[in-house]
DNA sequence: TAATTGTAAATTGTTAACAATTTAGGAGCC
DNA sequence: GGCTCCTAAATTGTTAACAATTTACAATTA
């Protein structure tokens, strides 16, 4: 890799996604080492770059740094999930009331989140994994409707989380009523487009709780009691009974 | 640097904080730019470390990063501010809940907070960035007792945030009640010891209000003014006039 | 046999040289 | 004078070699 003509990105960032794909994909699992050298035989460059995207991996929680002992794929727990879901609902919130109050004043570009929707749509139906990237993509989108760059950020930075979990923890979007999810997207931006505060962050909050009872799901009575008694259940999702 | 026996942490952390505490110092100003060789040349290593360290800062925020045209230090501006205070109220909220939960069960580890409050005490008066930076590390732990590791860690990158603006936007805490503020602090912590979740985070979101108005007192009418345009000030913060 | 030590291999950390790109400044042109 | 084009210097990006540390494993000892 000694040019690289078309790299408009940063070679590292090329390399983070490449790993970051390969990881999610299954190729790295979870408590697997990476070794610099393995990584810059299998994509071609030296060291550095590699180094580079290892950083910034870890800096989004996905592996994790040892000092001199290298980098590992980090394991996700159930425990992880609450807390991105807690942040997704409060952070999404001040960010959906934001675009509200932007749209009133009529300086909100839709452009990104319907083209976002229109994929988001396309995916539904074929394969599970990609339909969820599409509706993280979605949800990403929505959130920068705010226009609050460190609060899309951190929330740029859930997703990920999310990706993983849905690899690692067995969510199953399978059994989701995928017309529902979408119809339920569709219409925290049609509140967001009527400009009605209230309603839009309402229809978000209860979006991530009915995200959180999908989770719960597929999983046994005995993980689903144990998972109600974190605080951040009553506390945050307020979900009363299993399903 | 061949060899450095102390080091248990890393070298390019070690550098990331100097640089930092430099930029903080205000040896790098805003918009400077950070040429690798020279700071290299500065703290005496080879450009690999410095470069690392130069990604970790960007992550943070402090710099920013222009493919093939190095980095610059971080420009801050007021809706950076109200952005920031509005995440740390959001996600503090939800980690003092989470902590008084965790008081009720009773494991909850106070020796941190505790040391960190009496450093706070004993900088009360003294050197003023000194005092702000003992105040965030006293909240930080506050937040800490949430144990809820990615809050933490999105708070804890706020706290450099509003290291910056007390640098740089003429945030002055000399013009604050200092006996106040930490009275204020206190009270949240004595409040998740009672665990009484309710007054708690209502004490947090109330301080939070109160830091706003306080952050706001140096500037013009007009510029007041101009912050009181911004929606998350009415949304979030509450505060209804200026005074 | 189990624990311990010593040594070689594997791996990360650091450095310096080289490649590619951007920036700055001047020569030539309108 | 102001503009474009060109070249040289400055700077970032990449690479490969070297240093330091950790790991694996065999030899030694209790």
């Amino acid at each position: 890799m000694t040019f690289e003509a078309l790299s408009s990105a940063r070679t590292a960032e090329i390399l983070a996604d490449q790993i970051r794909e390969a990881i999610l994909v299954g190729t790295y699992k979870p408590g697997d080492r990476l070794i610099e050298q393995d990584l810059s035989d299998a994509f071609g460059t030296s060291r550095g770059p590699i180094r580079e995207a290892i950083r910034l991996l870890a800096s989004e929680g996905l592996i994790e740094l040892r000092k001199n002992r290298g980098a590992v794929v980090s394991a996700a727990n159930f425990d992880d999930v609450l807390e991105v879901y807690a942040i997704r609902m409060s952070l999404g919130s001040i960010a959906i009331s934001h675009a509200c109050h932007a749209h009133k004043h009529g300086e909100l570009d839709t452009t990104i989140v319907n083209k976002k929707l229109s994929l988001l749509n396309k995916a539904v139906g074929g394969n599970p994994f990609a339909m969820v990237s599409a509706d993280l993509d979605f949800q990403t989108a929505l959130i920068e409707l705010g226009a609050l760059p460190r609060i899309t950020e951190t929330f740029r930075q859930t997703a990920v989380d999310i990706s993983v979990f849905v690899r690692f923890l067995g969510i199953r979007y399978e059994a989701a009523d995928h017309k529902e999810l979408v119809a339920r997207h569709v219409a925290v931006l049609d509140a967001i487009l009527e400009g009605d505060v209230d309603k839009a962050v309402g229809l978000w909050t209860n979006h991530i709780r009915q995200s959180v009872r999908e989770f719960m799901r597929p999983f046994s009575e005995l993980e689903i009691a144990e998972l109600f008694e974190r605080p951040l259940m009553q506390d945050v999702f307020e979900v009363e009974s299993a399903r």
